[in-house]
DNA sequence: AGTGCCATGTAACCAGTTACATGATTGC
DNA sequence: GCAATCATGTAACTGGTTACATGGCACT
């Protein structure tokens, strides 16, 4: 399990409420790491009662009270034994993979519609994160620590947007070219 | 929910029983799909209950008897109706990447033999990946509509583990770049 | 009047993982 | 004798999703 040391590094960075770590995750951490509200708030309550983390309550005016979590010194330790530990190889879901293979026992040409929604989203999340790496990141050349690990994280999700891209031009090729010969196979 | 349009695509490619499907699982379909025994033989019960699959069993001798499932007709159309739903994306779990950021508030060289191991990992499935589709497609130029498909798939896996394997390059680089100035954040 | 943001939660359900169980055959 | 392969399953558990609930403030 891995959402505990998500939202531990999170707060290591930053302090927040579950509200504003349900956020971050569907920002810069949902990049490599997705969690819904409900998780988080269980797994903030299981944390606390494992002295992982530790709550503020801080009354707000004008808006609703929140409880403000940081990472204590056991939170920290449990990451660094978490670092030492070999991580599992990432169990892979890559719904549109089997759906392209899918294609060959019904219409090729009707899954282009669908690909091409997908391209445009790749495309809208990768010039996101060059905005993102301009605004964060303006002089990559002078980061420290923290700041030179989240950038190359960073370069990875752009390559791999950028690899994504290129690749969904070339199922869509193959999808034109298959529409163009109508060969029809079992049905 | 995926699982059972996945094992209905490989189905439909070739008929088989829960235990071939389940090394299937570990070799070609698992490269976008991962899937245990115990979920397959769970998931193939429900399918022919819905009718989805038929069921033929096979007395063999010298080994244990088997179920060869097939794909029915209402199996295939339920790939076809499932193949016009949008997909929905992709949840992203990369717990590589989580690390690198924890190693913030670690020490990032400790990280470094990690790295190294995932690197080997996705360089030998590399070359698995180009040896088997030099073996299952020799002429790439001559290829029906069901390889073709299979065939862009396989590309999809292969640029995925090169733009990955470039992608460790550059952690690798950072990491030691790091190790290199002693900076101890906040340890 | 309606939408969206802030903020926290409960409850039910479903998918996926881990552990355990059985048993014959083939090859080292 | 031991491990690997073929072959199918049960049971318990855990992590993740979906639906539902509450309620004030700011903006259009």
């Amino acid at each position: 399990m891995a959402l505990e040391h998500a939202i531990l590094v999170s707060l290591l960075e930053r302090p927040g409420s579950g509200y504003e770590l349900a956020s971050r995750f569907d920002r810069s951490i949902g990049r490599f790491w997705t969690a819904t509200h409900q998780q988080i708030y269980r797994v903030l309550r299981r944390m606390e009662t494992d002295g992982w983390v530790v709550v503020e309550h801080v009354a707000q005016d004008g808006r609703p009270d929140k409880k403000v979590y940081s990472a204590t010194g056991p939170g920290r330790q449990a990451v660094a034994a978490w670092l030492r530990e070999p991580v599992e190889p990432e169990t892979v879901r890559h719904e549109l993979a089997v759906k392209i293979r899918a294609a060959a026992f019904s219409d090729p040409a009707e899954l282009i519609p669908e690909v091409e929604r997908h391209r445009a989203g790749h495309a809208a999340l990768l010039e996101r994160y060059l905005t993102g790496a301009d605004r964060d990141f303006p002089d990559p050349d002078v980061l420290d620590a923290q700041e030179q690990l989240q950038h190359v994280v960073l370069r990875g999700g752009i390559e791999y947007e950028r690899m994504t891209l290129a690749w969904l031009d070339d199922v869509l090729a193959t999808l034109h070219r298959l529409a163009r010969t109508p060969s029809n196979p079992q049905d």
